[in-house]
DNA sequence: ATGAAAGCGCTAACAA
DNA sequence: TTGTTAGCGCTTTCAT
């Protein structure tokens, strides 16, 4: 079983055991002929720095908490296969927590993230109490979350500008012509969800048009029900802005398959996130782009900028983002091919 | 900042820090009196054990070590939920590592997560040579890989029966008529990609039939390119087998986009993994069902095994799966609706 | 059942 | 630059 020391690797290279710790810590002094001869030793017994005891000391764990709902929205694990790379990149590595939206359970698993000594806590898909926020800055944890924001909190967010976004599809669908329009919006109970709705429905108020509007709960169920009743009224919409691609798709499958109506002919389809999968023929959906890599740039900076220095200021990041169109909608007015 | 030893809370509760100690350990022997003194204590000062000093000395992280090479196929993020689900349940937790499928790129993470002290590592979507996998045994580290398996090797894995899926699906699409048919298969570096194939072509030799086949290295673009390129033959296939859903969907999307063709009317197509959007009415994908809990359960059934005792012997399981009829194929002759 | 004492493997002053 | 000496916060003998 291989665990070695750096005493043994002191022993056999002849040198104290403090010496073969500097050589292992980036920014020590050490001789050429010192860091020669440990590196040999320590090659030839396989020797490791130890980083849990590393970590115990310097109070550096390189691990960074991430904590995330669901992992079916395509977007999340793009974003944690992302955060993971640019995190791996710079030395830290993400030690993963699922939890509910149940505020109880995030707080649940906040408690091990900081008991597992992590030096930051990104949270994507879900949200959290301010309550929750001070524990972790109690704890000296920054905290980053990942598209979801925090009214008027002390925290760090990364988004894109949803309400901007929600404006720019209801801008897009009034220049097609739609005027009967409707919604399925993102969950209420997130800042996401509740942005996008609301620069989506004040751009059309200003239109002069209420748009029928539903919760779809970021579910694909919720979203093909709420479908299948906006579509069974009397005047059904012929435009569906949902709240993200996520759900998006379900609606298309359900209009398509379950209806058996035309999109974008009988009604137009238009989402959020831009994920792979938008782009594929079978869907070609007309949707908001999340810049995933900025985002998860913007991310990584901030923590970073936390990590080197706690009394940072906390910033929430608003990144823009653009409408993607495709074949799930129909062509402007005034806009030919 | 919220740093509490167990010294302060033995100083607070008036007892002796190896006492503090005690009642934050599971099978550890205290009073009924001093468990109420301590954990009074601990409360007040919001005590909680710290993890990397526990798992210094006992040399138990709880950390369970993930190495995945891709996220982008549904398969991958949906069993790193599930495994990350059944792990937490039991207290133990992931460390997420992203690797290529280089075997140097592999070595190295390896070697980060042997430093990192985990307990057991799981490996999905990466092959390991049995060089690397002796490294880990040595570190006394159980690794199971996770839909991968390792020829004769000294390793634990857990796959679906692939060989056996291979040839089921030939059956059927024997069973349906088909005649010339065409396989995209899976990665040939992957031991899953090759047993499909295998177990695929064999079974289709008894019937006189040998398949046109193409590595479609699990890439949708080269999947694309495959179907382009079997299309555009002097006689085209009427039925393709795609060594999993995730290329299948790029296949279809080909197939009916870009050749304008229908599925299954003129090529029918059948995939494997059976990942929720192979039901999505987008695809309805025929495709074989890796029964994903079942794999997660085995797979951690098997890392708490040998987690607990290292001598246990490893061992390669298969779980079978069965085929998932849908609309991609067309239906097996003598069967009515 | 409890406290005292000895480390786990390492980093970080401190002298030399 | 180097070795010596303390610890980091905890678990674990070992007496009591």
């Amino acid at each position: 079983m291989g665990v070695v020391t750096s005493l043994q690797v002191a022993e056999l290279a002849g040198v104290s055991q403090s010496a073969v710790s500097r050589v292992f810590t980036p920014g020590a002094s050490a001789s050429a002929k010192t860091v020669e001869k440990v590196k040999r030793a320590a090659a030839e017994l396989g020797y490791r720095p130890n980083m849990m005891a590393r970590a115990m000391i310097t109070g550096k764990s390189r691990i960074i908490g991430l904590v995330v709902a669901y992992l079916d929205n395509q977007f999340y694990p793009l974003a944690l296969e992302r955060l993971s790379n640019a995190l791996q990149a710079k030395g830290y590595h993400i030690l993963v927590f699922t939890a509910s939206n149940d505020n109880d359970h995030v707080a649940r698993v906040l408690q091990e993230l900081i008991d597992y000594q992590v030096e930051g806590i990104i949270t994507a898909s879900v949200g959290m109490s301010s309550a929750l926020t001070e524990r972790c800055a109690d704890a000296g944890i920054p905290v980053v979350m990942f598209n979801r924001g925090q009214d008027g909190a002390h925290i760090s967010s990364v988004t894109s500008a949803n309400r901007e976004g929600g404006a720019k599809v209801a801008e897009f669908l009034l220049s097609c012509g739609h005027q009967n329009i409707a919604h399925i919006g993102g969950w209420q109970g997130s800042s996401t969800g509740r942005d996008r709705q609301l620069g989506f429905s004040n751009r059309l108020e200003v239109a002069g048009i209420t748009p029928r509007i539903v919760d779809g709960m970021y579910d694909r169920e919720v979203a093909r029900a709420a479908t299948l009743d906006l579509m069974d009224r009397r005047s059904p919409p012929d435009a569906i802005f949902v709240g993200n691609d996520h759900m998006a798709f379900a609606v298309m499958d359900c209009l398509r398959g379950e209806l058996g109506l035309s999109v974008p002919d009988d009604v137009a389809v238009v989402g959020y996130d831009d994920v792979p999968m938008a782009s594929w023929a079978a869907y070609s959906l007309t949707t908001m782009r999340q810049p995933l890599n900025r985002m998860v740039d913007a991310t990584v900076d901030r923590l970073m900028t936390k990590i080197e220095d706690k009394s940072a200021p906390d910033r929430a990041i608003e990144i823009e983002s653009a409408l993607i169109q495709r074949q799930s909608s129909r062509q402007p007015k005034g806009h030919d091919q």
